[in-house]
DNA sequence: AATGAATGAGGGTTCATTCAT
DNA sequence: CATGAATGAACCCTCATTCAT
């Protein structure tokens, strides 16, 4: 079987691993035996147990970028499209498998102490920052919001944007995707009245 | 040495060691090491590692509550500022230290594998929640807002504070207490504009 | 290597160890070094100490029940015969083996407390009883021996045997397999004088 | 407490875990609780662990020595009656105690790797073998017992007196102190009738 | 490319021993 | 005398890694 097939199959499993036992209890036999492979297999394929979950955080990373990248893409010009677009991609079912999400708050949690995690995560943070930052700024000007902070606006949301994460990870019950989309997209509803209105209805959107 | 005192240190050395190498590399021996004890003491006043941990949890958890307490009680009686009151809590100098941020986090990644963490952490979750949910729908009441659903504001709220607390964690440099702080009341601000008002200078809180 | 030999090779260890140190000293390092490989050989191939030792004494069970079976198929048909065949098979060399009759009573001595070593050796216990209990009735009968309680004849035998290991394993100058061999063989010829014959002569037997 | 006072009561306890538990697993602090006592007592009484172990076979051993001579003092001056009266003593209700048994089997099965132990039960061993090796001569030469090995035959009862004290241990159900009892007089009746008799009925004795 | 037996460092834990009280 | 907190060596076991197949 190709390489990067196989390696991508030890992600995943990877992934699926670290959500079901945590990452201290994910040994790269428990990884093995998930994806139905030998004992060997991590070294051969990824040389060290390290190099796997390094691997892995980045493919989940990876895959957040692009998740982003095609809803902007495909977002109307106007700086509300592009917000709107991000949060719906914030909440895309793609990012918010509980799966993924334990991942993030795996090596979140473990940065402190893993340059190399807080590296491949500072990268796609600044990004995120910046356009978003940028949009709010951008609104704030053309809307002549005053009283308003942008930066505080942002940097608020993106908060609320992992906090929503992490209580869909710990309560899936409680706190599921369409409310977490629903709960940011009224704290912008608050922010520019005019540019985002408040959800009258339940509607099945992101 | 009083018991309870051994016990307070290791747990001290515990939360030192889960915030400068993670769960998944704090054994025994470095704890012991951190303490400057010798490798059995663990076990001679924990039983076991799992014990430690989890009274590790118990106790940044049962200090969390103490400072909501405490805060709630020298809170002025009404809505408005209990809910203030609140958010000082959250971002309080000894809730929001670093090591004991990365202690939340560190169970919070593991708690979906573990049923022993989530019960600790549920309590205080379900507390917390009723109690700002309860603050929002009162001020939304009296304040007469429309638009405005108060579960929704609070829930909010509590994410963004969960994820502001993210942020100081991955990059104090970025987001210090004041600063999510700030953030906090800025949302609230945009909420409620009667009862919260937009801070106009930078000013020492919390 | 075929697993089934690194497990008997692991097997021959540990009785060597149990003879030469006790039980008690018996560790899972001091066998792996005693069969010249490393320390998590044990519970690769064993998954636990505990699992060697029950194994361990399993195989001198059955190798006892193998030699015993052996003799008593190449024994002539009369109960005579059949009984002496016994008494040789108790004292064959390859049962009398210095380091098997420690593990005996090493796991003997344990058994008390360890159920699962009872279990062991209860099944032997029993099929040796009934066995001589039924020759020395069927030799009692059909030599009209008055005076003579066949089970209490079958019981003293068997204890005799048993406290003749013990000597073997204690003091082996003084206490010889031949010498074994012949002080029981004495108590039949004592018991049943016109089956068995007292040896006149040393006669290299067994 | 009497020190001396505090050292019986310690091996008492020691003797009532070796039963319980077996060599392998009496810790000292195991034997301390048992005792009701603290942690550092037994190294207070007795320096270490292994003196303590030692000086609960001396015990065990000076105690089945005492009742022996007391018997051999009360018995008739007869052969016959001397050998009848260690028989007695050999299955003396304070000597066939479950727990001295186990204390017995579980240093000889230890013995061959602790000279110490050896030592201790050699000398005993050698007075008793003496001792029964010149009755067994003296009454087979004052009875004129042809065929007879009076070596053999001493050896012969020793050894299944063994055997039955590792019955009594093993399956105290099964065999009893007086079917031990008669089950070495029935031997000493098939080897000397003239000498000893058959225990025509169940009497209590021993 | 893949296996899995084997390794050995290091994990959590036990326990004989010490020593200040 | 007696205690029991503390020690640290050694226990059993796990696991990332290697390597012959």
């Amino acid at each position: 079987m190709p390489a990067e097939e196989r390696r991508a199959q030890l992600i995943r499993a990877t992934i699926r691993s670290i959500a079901e036992r945590g990452l201290s209890e994910t040994t790269t036999s428990v990884v093995a035996r998930e994806a139905g492979l030998s004992q060997g297999i991590i070294n051969l394929h990824f040389q060290s147990k390290d190099r796997l979950l390094l691997e892995t955080l980045a493919h989940v990373v990876d895959e957040y970028k692009a998740v982003l990248e095609h809803a902007l893409e495909n977002a109307g010009p106007s700086s509300t499209q592009r917000l709107a677009a991000m949060i719906e991609a914030d909440f895309h079912r793609s990012v918010c498998e509980r799966n993924k999400l334990a991942v993030w708050f795996a090596f979140w949690s473990e940065s402190k102490a893993r340059p190399t995690y807080r590296r491949l995560c500072a990268e796609r943070d600044r990004g995120y920052d910046r356009l978003m930052v940028g949009l709010c700024t951008d609104i704030a000007a053309e809307g002549g919001y005053r009283n308003l902070n942008p930066v505080a606006v942002a940097r608020g949301l993106a908060a609320m944007t992992e906090g929503l994460w992490l209580d869909m990870l710990l309560n899936p019950r409680t706190m599921s995707r369409h409310m977490a989309f629903t709960t940011s997209m009224a704290y912008l509803a608050h922010v520019f009245p005019d540019h985002f209105q408040h959800a009258k209805e339940e509607k099945k959107s992101a």
